[in-house]
DNA sequence: GATGAATGAGCGTTCATTCAT
DNA sequence: GATGAATGAACGCTCATTCAT
């Protein structure tokens, strides 16, 4: 089972020239939507960025939505790789604030890296055809999450844990992303994380204020 | 004072029939919104089901975003009501938690009402073009939770009003819009609420608990 | 038989206010192809700076290229009348050299007068549809052209004289409309008019060189 | 120096395929200018006689009017050649009239070859849009002039070469794409040319009528 | 394998014209 | 007569996708 399946992919790259180009193509991609946004990311400029033939991209991505998807998976992979990292039994001993300042300082920095990307990602996880795979991340998230509060010695408040780990992990990305594309004044990058490690902080750990350890 | 102010200059309706068109230009696209998604949301679709010609949608419409444009503003301007009917002086007295409850359930009804209409306007709100619009919102939004925040009885907890006008306003809106397109099990929409309006309290007011009256 | 008659009227327009709505149409789309261009005279357009409904207009001109058709007419009629009045017999004494130039200069007045007007003319004289229309006037410019050089006491060198005021007319209407739409510079108006006029003389007429009466 | 440069960017053809696409393009434009007329090219038309789908069509040019320009240049190129090749030095022995004549000839050779297309590039050249590539057109052939009058031995008439060379570009030029289209009655298409070089050459050449070597 | 020319369904939009009020 | 809302054929154009070379 290879960790990481384009599910959509028409060729298993075996090749050392074959994954170059899958690579090429998913940096391109990245490229035209930080810099010319979604509406740009055609199959051709895509083809063009990544300097290959459309054909050649055709060969090793049925369809254009199979890029996304790819982009989709990676991105799903590294915030899952990175939330999983901190919230694993290793870091059980840290604080729980410092636990959660880390995790939303991560995701934080994720999008802050390629606005653009996360952007389409969004877009396109809100159309109904990418509901599933949206919500098989989010289910993927969750369980992290869960484990991670089932384990945890710090006093967690929420009965649900499900929906507790929902709840924060919609709070965190959409606040996050908003914040990156809205850039809203009088509201500094660290301030905001302080401020959504806050809130979520007092929504899962009873007892646990700012001025607590 | 216009009672429905096109954003781009087209024919005013002067007869009663042309408000009707326009009525049904707009119901037409929530319809096709709500039963075959954004894509589906064509000119030619939407003129259709409007029971109108492409021609007479047009006369009302310059270009397909001004519609569009049009159904944001109304959601927009039917949230900012809701909220500011909620938060106004006149509420002061009940409970704070009562109050976040009651926006929390508010817009939760709003983006229940059309699921679909707010998957677009949420993808539309994603796009670069359309920042503005969405920033000039969450402005208003934010003023009125700030002028709330700052006049209620109730123990604020936050230092910065503005980041956690912003910080509440998204965590509400993300939480229950993906809620509604995801429908994750084990998470009822009573339940729900409670746990995100125990989110915002929390967040907002000083020890509020969800024992505390 | 009208001495001005539109030829695709839809009526005979009997009463004054009716009247008066033909010419505001008329001007009105002068107006607009001075202000414009061709591109802008849509119908709408037209009955608007008319400050008359569409409907109204179509009771009066059948279809767009009625209006296009009587302004021609009037051009025509204009151009005429001018040519005629210049080449009657009562202005056979003046030298020939007056004479031309005194046509020359009131072509290139009545174009310069409305440049956008005379610029669809042309565009319009030149579509297939509208080609006999165009023949019928030239014919009938030419006629009056030819009568004056049979008649002028002046020598003409010209044989085929419908030949020599069909190219006499041509040149002269090329070159003034040309120079009004290109504004070549280094050619001024007065200049070109005396260029013009010594063109047609020396063509038109035996020894007539500039320095002679 | 590319053999045919392509005004807006677009796919430069690689392929010898691509060439012949192009130039199928080109005179399938030519065949439904003549056959039907300018309102008859449209991009759906051209391509269908093309043999060629519309998509294949705007690989090559990217929007409608730059098949337009496309077919100016390739005439301007044409007429200028021509010009050129005959006013340079080595004509300067021939007989001023021969010189004028076979311009004169060449012109209408030119004109009537293609009617319909040269109706269309004179509409095309009235259009506002258009002013500018007429204008740098009409600089060049009057340069070519220009050149040829202040070289020539002949004993030029005119003091502004310039003005000179505007007047006489434009008369011919008019002239000979009018009777094209117009092809008035009793003007035999030898006798149109020897009247239009006679027109020039009394206006440009110093004691040089008809009977004169 | 790689290429890129070719495809065409389908989009958004315009505007001359009609006709119920 | 006058109005202007409604019409819809037709246009220019895009872009994901295919397939002969």
């Amino acid at each position: 089972m290879p960790k990481q399946a384009l599910n959509t992919a028409r060729k298993q790259p075996r090749q050392a020239r074959a994954q170059a180009t899958v690579n090429a193509v998913l940096e391109a991609t990245v490229q035209v939507l930080e810099r010319d946004g979604v509406d740009a990311a055609t199959t051709t400029r895509i083809a063009e960025v990544a300097g290959v033939s459309i054909g050649t991209l055709y060969q090793y991505f049925s369809h254009r939505d199979a890029i996304f998807n790819a982009l989709q998976d990676r991105e799903f992979e590294r915030a899952l790789a990175l939330v999983e990292g901190i919230l694993s039994s290793g870091n059980l001993e840290r604080s729980p604030r410092e636990t959660v300042t880390a995790v939303v300082r991560g995701l934080a920095a994720t999008y802050a890296a390629c606005p653009g990307l996360h952007r389409m990602l969004a877009i396109e996880g809100l159309r109904v055809a990418k509901a599933e795979r949206v919500y098989a991340f989010d289910l993927r998230v969750i369980g992290i999450i869960r484990h991670f509060l089932s384990a945890t010695r710090a006093p967690v408040r929420r009965k649900n844990l499900d929906a507790a780990a929902f709840v924060a992990y919609q709070s965190v990305r959409a606040t996050m992303l908003a914040s990156l594309l809205e850039r809203p004044p009088g509201l500094g990058h660290e301030e905001l994380i302080a401020e959504v490690a806050d809130l979520v902080m007092r929504y899962l750990v009873r007892g646990k204020g700012k001025r607590d350890k």
